[in-house]
RNA sequence: GGGCGAAUGGCGGAACUGGUAGACGCGCACGACUCAAAAUCGUGUUUCGCAAGAAGUGAGAGUUCGAUUCUCUCUUCGCCCA
């Protein structure tokens, strides 16, 4: 016998797999098809556990459904556009494109090196002009549906590198990367109308079976549908205004006004162009951030005009209009009415400019000494000082009657508000894909003819430049369409553009006339399982489900209206974190002998600071390398104990014991493996043994199929591990049986060897050839006859305590387990004194006595 | 502040529609092999108790013959939204 030697043996079964093309697929329409798809990576360059965890659970669905003869569609690929190549070339003076594919190549090899089941024909790139061709053509399509627009607005603008930021690349009001402080800036920016398809996107989550409740919650709450109302406000102090239109959720709290805030971008503004001190305070306002949480926090300002607004509901109270930093043109109509009493933000402008704060909810009726101090109450209760509105029960009567009524007068009108808005997605970056727009002299929008796309990237240009450096390229931009010279756009996609329907690409990954063949895509789409981060929780899977809609817009022949049927969602690679005087340090940089105390390794006497275990990440330097991982103990090890030691949807302690245990195991397997072959397949047995009763090899094998079956279905992988623990503990022992019949054991074991492959397709692969047996099979049918035994353990309880457990015959009827337990040594005891009052009994399960 | 979810041995975690709590692994202890160690194998391992037995799934109540599982209140933690 030899040991395993997984370098080895996964290489050769790697490479057999790619010979023989053992994942290639093909449309088949006698099959049930199934497309598994896990979120593609980023090629940073290399791989980490992260991908690890994602890879290996889509793989092992993936083979799992494809030994149960389905057609499965398992490709991979590239989101290979974006910042970090940008500025890796920029700081070692590459091209990002050179850069990116050597990751990319890099990536594969070690993606090959955990043995996944990938159709590597299907590969794509998101920043090959073969990919971003056709999202120029979707951009185009989607313009001409009038899916997208231009527009000036709002962005945080990073005055030193040039360059808009996301929100999420705003740290304390600071660029993350130049630290300068952050403004806003309006820049013209292209966008899509996501908020066109708000209610689809909203109610088509309740289709949405197969997805993880917690995301679709969070989706829900991002487009935040509120119902609510718009009213007109007479205004008085300007003669060329006369009204202003609000939008609130709260007309019920119209009686607590005291003043009136709108947006510096209000059209209002247009009188004040001249007023110095309004610029000021303009300026002052973008200082603050674009995101809800910023301007939350932020100091709220105002800037007083001679406008006077008009309670509708009572004409005699008149309230000031304020500018306010709070308010945004693009939430409701930029204006919104102040109740201080009842919403902390304008709570805290009222008590800065000393407005009024009138009190018109009260949690309950008789509560006589309810009063405002420095906290809005905006809780549930009862109307007062509201007239008309009193006594109502907020909100669930005061706000329907309060739109009524406005309704009635014809000054409001029921308006359904969402949060969502549209998607904003110019980016001034380099390594992106363009945009297919140019502007003629007079600076109009032209669409670049389907015929001339793709826009290619220019290659090897200078990235070392103030800006976007495609502006920067002066020929590039140049481009002649219908004998006008234009100029192209220089903007580029937000990389979630691409992420937006990669999996439809997969699908026809090298058409080269269309995005995707629409025979295709009736075959292979929906996603069956899509497999990833929760992360993407919100942005990706919500820009999916919109560009899908958007596509089918408007398309007879497109009908999709969600792209993944099922979602998984699944947890993190978490590690300890180590620290030593303020700098972080890695775990192969420390060391120690109990698990609990930590010391340097260049200077063993220094004690290091654990930290809580943490989502591995680079700048905490608490990652493992899969690549190493894999080197030492094989793809099979690496994959057995990512799935081991926590349920897939939670987070996951890396650890080193757990990692050897896997290791061991498959080590141990073999051994078991190589004593079957010897002792029981082809030769007789010389083996010494032992006289043990109760075991039966099919029993034992039809059970764990059966249930490994089950946790693959509801992904309770862990306990898949588990299971395999068990087939090897049990196998391990059976062999030394002296009642053993090995014609049995040699079936069972073959069907063994099938139930781990899913897993570990190595090892099983490496052991199947090793009986001579072929390297294509299914999945092993369930023998029902064998999932019941004929004996039955029923708990015996009295008066619902255990006392004890009797083996029977299954089915046995109420009267003789009864006479069973009172003729029982250490049972029948307990029927002493006592008189039966009387007794549960739940077949082949249990019987409870109660006494008295 | 609102929404969603979680809490089980020293640790990670099992437990189908209420029916043997702690599967499986890690760790630990003891034993075998060894001059010795590592590796490997075997045995044990919720707590208290010598034992019979008792208690026990974050805390408290409720429904039930019976609750980790269902209901209510509370505590702590996580995530999302403000």
């Amino acid at each position: 016998m030899n040991r395993y030697n997984f370098k080895i043996i996964e290489k050769k079964w790697q490479d057999y797999w790619d010979r023989n093309n053992f994942f290639k697929t093909k449309i088949d329409k006698n099959k049930k098809k199934f497309y598994c798809l896990e979120m593609f990576p980023y090629p940073s360059g290399k791989i980490h556990m992260g991908h690890v965890r994602n890879y290996t659970i889509g793989d092992v669905l993936s083979r799992y459904k494809s030994l149960n003869g389905f057609n499965v569609l398992h490709p991979m690929g590239w989101d290979s556009f974006g910042m970090p190549a940008e500025n890796a070339a920029r700081q070692n003076n590459l091209d990002p494109k050179d850069w990116t594919n050597e990751n990319i190549k890099n990536m594969k090899v070690q993606l090959k090196e955990l043995g996944l089941s990938i159709d590597w024909d299907r590969e794509i790139s998101t920043c090959s002009p073969d990919y971003y061709k056709h999202q120029q053509e979707f951009f185009l399509d989607l313009f001409d549906k009038g899916l997208v627009y231009r527009k000036e607005n709002y962005v945080n603008w990073d005055p030193v590198d040039q360059t808009v930021l996301a929100n999420e690349q705003v740290i304390n009001g600071k660029g993350w990367r130049s630290g300068a402080v952050v403004e806003r800036k309006k820049l013209n920016q292209w966008f899509f109308n996501i908020t066109k398809f708000s209610h689809e996107l909203l109610n088509d989550l309740e289709n949405l079976k197969n997805w993880p409740n917690k995301v679709k919650v969070m989706q829900k709450n991002w487009i935040g549908k509120s119902f609510g109302c718009e009213l007109d406000f007479q205004v008085s102090g300007n003669p060329k205004i006369d009204k202003i239109k609000c939008f609130t959720t709260r007309p019920d709290t119209l009686f607590g006004m005291s003043f009136m805030a709108i947006s510096v971008d209000h059209p209002v503004s247009e009188f004040y162009k001249n007023n110095k001190e309004f610029e000021k305070f303009k300026i002052e306002c973008s200082k603050t951030g674009t995101t809800e949480e910023s301007i939350a926090q932020a100091e709220k300002l105002g800037f007083k005009t001679d406008l006077i607004a008009t309670n509708p509901f009572d004409e005699k109270i008149k309230v000031p209009v304020y500018f306010a930093n709070f308010v945004l043109m693009d939430y409701g109509f930029g204006a919104v009415f102040g109740c201080p009493a009842h919403d902390q933000r304008d709570l805290d402008f009222a008590l800065k400019y000393d407005l009024k704060v009138n009190p018109v909810v009260k949690p309950s009726k008789d509560d006589e000494n309810f009063k405002i101090n420095d906290e809005a109450y905006t809780g549930p209760g009862i109307i007062f000082n509201s007239k008309f509105l009193n006594d109502l029960k907020v909100p669930e009567e005061s706000i329907p009657k309060a739109i009524e009524i406005l309704e009635q007068k014809k000054i409001g009108e029921k308006k359904i508000n969402f949060r969502l808005k549209d998607w904003g997605i110019s980016r001034q970056r380099y390594w992106g894909c363009p945009i297919p727009i140019a502007y003629n002299a007079k600076n109009e929008i032209v669409k670049v003819p389907k015929d001339k796309l793709p826009i290619k990237l220019p290659e090897k240009i200078d990235l070392n430049v103030n800006g976007n450096p495609l502006d920067h390229q002066k020929e590039w931009k140049k481009i002649k369409i219908e004998n006008e010279e234009c100029t192209l756009e220089t903007d580029t996609l937000d990389t979630f553009v691409d992420s937006s329907w990669y999996f439809l690409r997969f699908c026809s990954p090298t058409n080269t006339k269309n995005g995707f063949d629409i025979d295709d895509i009736k075959y292979w789409m929906p996603v069956d399982q899509y497999i990833g981060g929760v992360e993407h929780a919100i942005l990706h899977l919500l820009y999916s489900r919109f560009f899908t809609k958007a596509l089918a817009y408007n398309n007879d022949n497109f009908t999709l209206s969600e792209p993944f049927e099922g979602l998984f969602t699944q947890g993190m690679v978490c590690h300890e974190t180590y620290k030593l005087n303020g700098e972080w340090l890695s775990p192969d940089e420390v060391l120690s002998d109990n698990g609990k105390d930590f010391f340097s390794k260049k200077n063993p006497k220094q004690k290091i600071k654990v930290g809580p275990s943490e989502s591995m990440s680079k700048s905490k330097k608490n990652t493992i390398d899969p690549a190493i991982m894999i080197q030492n103990y094989g793809a099979d090890a690496v994959r057995f104990f990512i799935l081991s030691d926590s349920p897939p949807e939670k987070d996951v302690q890396w650890s080193d014991q757990g990692m050897q245990a896997a290791h061991k195991f498959i080590q141990k397997f073999w051994v078991l493996h190589c004593e079957i072959k010897n002792n029981f397949f082809h030769t007789e047995t010389t083996k010494k043994m032992v006289e043990e009763k109760n075991f039966d090899i099919d029993v034992f094998t039809n059970q764990i199929l059966h249930k490994i079956t089950q946790n693959l279905e509801n992904f309770h992988y862990n306990v898949i591990i588990a299971n395999l623990h068990e087939i090897y503990n049990f196998f391990s022992k059976v062999i030394f049986n002296k009642n053993l019949n090995i014609k049995s054991l040699n079936t069972n074991y073959l069907k063994i060897l099938k139930i781990i492959s899913p897993i570990l397709p190595h090892l099983s692969s490496e052991c199947m050839e090793d009986l001579g047996q072929p390297s294509k099979f299914n999945w092993p049918t369930i023998e029902e006859k064998y999932l019941s035994n004929d004996v039955v353990k029923i708990v015996i309880q009295f008066n619902g305590k255990k006392r004890g457990i009797i083996e029977c015959q299954k089915d046995i009827n109420e009267k003789d387990i009864i006479d069973l337990v009172k003729n029982t040594t250490d049972l029948k005891k307990y029927f002493l004194n006592s008189e039966i009052m009387k007794n549960i009994y739940v077949k082949n399960k249990i019987i409870n006595f109660i006494l008295k």
